[in-house]
DNA sequence: CAATATTGGAGAGTGTCGCTATCCAAGGGA
DNA sequence: TCCCTTGGATAGCGACACTCTCCAATATTG
C-alpha cells in the first residue's frame, strides 16, 4: 500500500508518518522509484505499536525509539528480553535520593526482602525495584511508612494479575503486535488499579471528613 | 522573610517564585513598600505543595492553579471537598470512547456494579469511575477482559491502603501541608503498586518465556 | 551618609517536544 | 496528455514551564 492508505488504515496523518519515517521509528517502505515506496502490514503494526506506546503508555518518542530499535535489530531475540526492554523503557525514572540516605537504604532492603520472600525472579537492575524502593522511602520520610500488610496484599494481587496479563500473548504473532498488546494491557491495568485506589480513598475520605450528604468535589 | 530566603528554604529559584506569584499560584506577600514584601510560613507551605503536585503528582500548572484557587477561596470548606478537588485535578483524563460503544457501556456497568458491591461512597461524577471503566473497556476491546477475581482482589487491597492513607492527615494542620502529604502519599502508593505489578510481570515473563539463566532486559 | 546589593514587577526570550505546513520535482493513473 | 499523489527535505508552530533582562525603589553595610 502507499502512504495515504497506510495513513487511512492506521489513523495517523501522512505528515506524522513521514515524521516517524524520518526519525527512524518506522522502517522505510520498499522503494519502487525515486518518489514512490510500498508499505506492508508490518508498517501498520509498527504504527499501532507507536500509538499505543505514546497514547496509552505515555512514553516520549525517545523511548519509543529505543523500543523500535530493539525490535528492528534483535529479530531473533527472545520474547522475555524484548518485553524487558519495552517495560523498562516505559518505566518512569524516579528521582533517586542520595546514596547515603538512611530511608533510602532501608527502603531498598525492604523491597529486596519482599521480592525475595515472594520468590520473584527479577533482575537486580530492574527499574521497578528502584521505583518501589523510592516510593517506600518517600512515604517513610513523611513519617507514614507503608504497612507491610498492605504491601503484601497488593503484591499478592499483582502476582495474579501479572499471570493473567501474559495470557494475552501469542508467541507466534508479529512482535510489534505482541508488544502493542502487552503495553496496552499493562498500562490499562495500572490505570485500573490507580482508579480503584482513588475510589477507595474517596470513600474513606467521605466517611472520615464528609458531611452527612457529601457535596464532594468539583 | 524576603523572597531570597523563601527561595533558599523552599529550594525553588527566585525567578520561579516570581513566576508563580505572577500566575497567582502563590499569594502575594505583604507589601512593605513599593519594592518590598514580606512572606511567611504559609508561602513556604504553598511552594512545597506546588512542588509536590508537579514533581510527585506530575500535575500541569493549570491543574495546580485550580487546586490553589480552591485553597485560597474555600478556607472554610470541609476537608473532604478539598481532597476531592485535589485528587480530581490530579486524575489524568482518559480519552473517553464514543458514547455508543458497547464495550464502554459494559465496562461502565461493571465499574458501577463493583463500586456498589463494595458499598463505596463516591460521587457519580468521580473521574476515577470513568478511568476505571475506560481501562476495563480498553482491555475488553483487545479481547482480554480483566477478570473480576483480580479486580476484586485489587479492590480489597485498595480499600485497606486508602484507609491507611488517611491516617496521615492531621485535620488541624495547615491545609497546604495536609494536601501536600496526601498528594505525596497517594502518588507514591500508586508508584509502589505499579512497581509491584511490573515486578510480578517480569517474574511471570521470566518463567514463561525466559531462558534458564534469564539475561533479561536493558 | 554614600556605596553597594537586593527587591518587586513586568516583559521578552529559551529549550524541549511532537508534530504540521510548505515546497519541489518525479512518477503514476485516467 | 494533464493533473494528482508521493517522497524527501526544511522550516515553522503551539504548548509548557520556566529563565533572563531591565528598571527604579529600597535596604544594608561600612
Amino acid at each position: 500500500m502507499r502512504i495515504s492508505e497506510l495513513s487511512r488504515r492506521s489513523g495517523v496523518s501522512v505528515a506524522t508518518i513521514k515524521y516517524y519515517l524520518r526519525e527512524g521509528l518506522v522502517p522505510k517502505g520498499e522503494a519502487t522509484g525515486a518518489t514512490q515506496a510500498r508499505y506492508g502490514e508490518a508498517h501498520l503494526h509498527r504504527l499501532r505499536l507507536i500509538r499505543a506506546l505514546v497514547e496509552v503508555g505515555d512514553a516520549p518518542l525517545a523511548k519509543v525509539h529505543a523500543i523500535t530499535a530493539a525490535l528492528d535489530s534483535a529479530d531473533g531475540g527472545d520474547l522475555h528480553r524484548l518485553l524487558g526492554i519495552t517495560m523498562y523503557a516505559l518505566a518512569p525514572e524516579p528521582h533517586r535520593p542520595a546514596e547515603g540516605d538512611p530511608a533510602w537504604t532501608a527502603a531498598q532492603e525492604e523491597a529486596d526482602a519482599l521480592i525475595a520472600e515472594l520468590g520473584w525472579r527479577v533482575t537486580r537492575s530492574s527499574p521497578a525495584r528502584g521505583r518501589l524502593a523510592a516510593a517506600l522511602a518517600a512515604t517513610d520520610r513523611i513519617g507514614r511508612p507503608v504497612s507491610t500488610r498492605i504491601l503484601r496484599s497488593y503484591a499478592r494481587a499483582a502476582e495474579i494479575a501479572a499471570e493473567d496479563d501474559l495470557t494475552v500473548i501469542d508467541p507466534d504473532a508479529p512482535r510489534d503486535q505482541t508488544l502493542e498488546h502487552v503495553v496496552i494491557v499493562t498500562a490499562r491495568l495500572e490505570q485500573a488499579l490507580a482508579a480503584l485506589h482513588r475510589l477507595a480513598q474517596e470513600d474513606a475520605s467521605a466517611r472520615s471528613f464528609g458531611r452527612p450528604r457529601p457535596g464532594a468535589g468539583a
